[in-house]
DNA sequence: ACCTGAACACCGTTCAAGT
DNA sequence: ACCTGAACACCGTTCAAGT
C-alpha cells in the first residue's frame, strides 16, 4: 500500500498549485452540495482543467476525498481528544459521541472516510489512530462507570455511531438533533 | 409515478416468460453475492439476452430491484405482522425489531428496497405499507408499556433499524448478532 | 515538471430493424 | 408481441505528445 500526502507537497511549481487548489475547490463544492461521488472527469472540466492534471494531483478517488476532509477530520480529532479530557466520564461520553455525530452531519464526506476500509494518505491514517486512540481511552473510562456495556468495543462504537449517521442521514420527517444520541447513549448502558 | 408489478403478467408469452425469469435469476446471483448495483447492460449478457430485453421486463433498475426482492419482502411483513399479534409488547417488539435485522441481513436488497424514496411497483407500496401499520401498531403498544420513548415516531423507528443494519454491514470484528439489537432496544426505553 | 486531451473500456439507455 | 444489438452519452483511467 503505497500511501499518499493530504497537504500540498512544497516543492510545487506555481501553476501546479494552482490547478490543485482548483480541484480541490471543485471538489468542495461537490461534497458541499451533498454529491459524495466526485467524478473525476467532471471535476475535470468544472476546473478548467484536462482530466489527467486531476489524476497526477490525486491519484486515487479516495486521496481526493480524504484530502478534502482532512481539515473536518483533524477538527474532529481535537474534538475526540478534548472529550477525552474531561473528568466527568459520561460528559465525555457524551462530547465524544454527540460531537462525532454534528460533526458528520456537517461535513459531508467525513462519513465515507471514515467507512473506508483503507485510506490513501498518511495523515488519515494517523488522525484515524489518533482518533480511536481517543475512543478507546472514553470508552474504558465509560466502561468502568458502567455507563457502557462490557461487551461494546471500540470498533462497536466506530460502527454504532456510523450507522446512528446513516439513520440521521435517511429521509422523513426529521426529530430532534439529539433524538439519536440520546438513543445510543441509553442503548450503550448495561441493562439492569 | 407510473407503477409496474413484481408478479409475471399472465398473458406472457413463453420465451418472454423464460426469458424474464433467466434475468431475475441473474439479478438474484448478483444480490446473492453482495453487488446491489444490478448493471442492466451485465446482467442482459449474463442471461445471453440483448439489453433491450431486460428493459422491456424492467424499465428501470429500481422495478428489477423490488421484483428479485418482493418474495423476502413478503415474508418480512408476515413476521412484522406476527409480532404484532404478540400478546407481550415486549416480546413484541423485541421480534419485530430483530426479526427485521436478521431479515435485511439474511437478504440482501432489501435494506436497498427500505431505503427507498420512491417505489416502482405497486406491490411494493402495499408491502410497505402494511409492514408500516404492523410497526405503528407494536409501536403504540410499547410506547403505552414504557418500552419506547414517546417522541420515537414510526419513521424513526424505520430509520434506526436502517441505521443499525448499516451498522451491523461495515466491516470489523464481527460482535453478536444481538449486540446491536440489545442497544437498539435499550436505547428506545425511556430514561429514569 | 507539469499539462492536455485523445483514446479505450465500460455501463446506461434508446430505438430501428428484425422475427 | 417480443427480441436484438447498434448507437449515443457519459464516466473511469491511461498515456503519448506537448510546454
Amino acid at each position: 500500500v503505497n500511501l499518499t500526502t493530504t497537504s500540498a507537497p512544497a516543492e510545487l511549481r506555481s501553476d501546479a498549485l494552482r490547478n490543485r487548489d482548483r480541484v480541490l475547490k471543485v471538489a468542495r463544492d461537490h461534497l458541499a452540495a451533498g454529491r459524495t461521488e466526485l467524478p473525476m472527469n467532471v471535476i475535470a472540466r468544472e476546473a478548467g482543467l484536462g482530466v489527467g492534471t486531476v489524476y497526477r494531483h490525486f491519484p486515487t478517488r479516495q486521496s481526493l476525498l480524504e484530502t478534502v476532509a482532512a481539515d473536518g477530520f483533524g477538527d474532529l480529532v481535537s474534538l475526540a481528544q478534548s472529550a477525552a479530557g474531561h473528568d466527568d466520564p459520561e460528559k465525555a461520553l457524551r462530547a465524544l459521541l454527540g460531537g462525532t455525530l454534528r460533526c458528520l452531519h456537517q461535513k459531508p464526506g467525513m462519513a465515507a472516510v471514515l467507512e473506508s476500509t483503507e485510506f490513501a494518505c498518511l495523515e488519515t491514517v494517523q488522525m484515524a489512530a489518533g482518533l480511536m486512540d481517543a475512543v478507546q481511552s472514553v470508552l474504558q473510562r465509560a466502561r468502568k462507570a458502567g455507563l457502557v456495556r462490557p461487551n461494546i468495543t471500540t470498533s462497536d462504537i466506530r460502527r454504532l455511531v456510523l450507522g446512528l449517521h446513516h439513520a440521521q442521514t435517511l429521509p422523513g420527517d426529521a426529530s430532534r438533533p439529539t433524538a439519536y444520541l440520546n438513543v445510543l447513549l441509553d442503548g450503550l448502558r448495561r441493562p439492569g
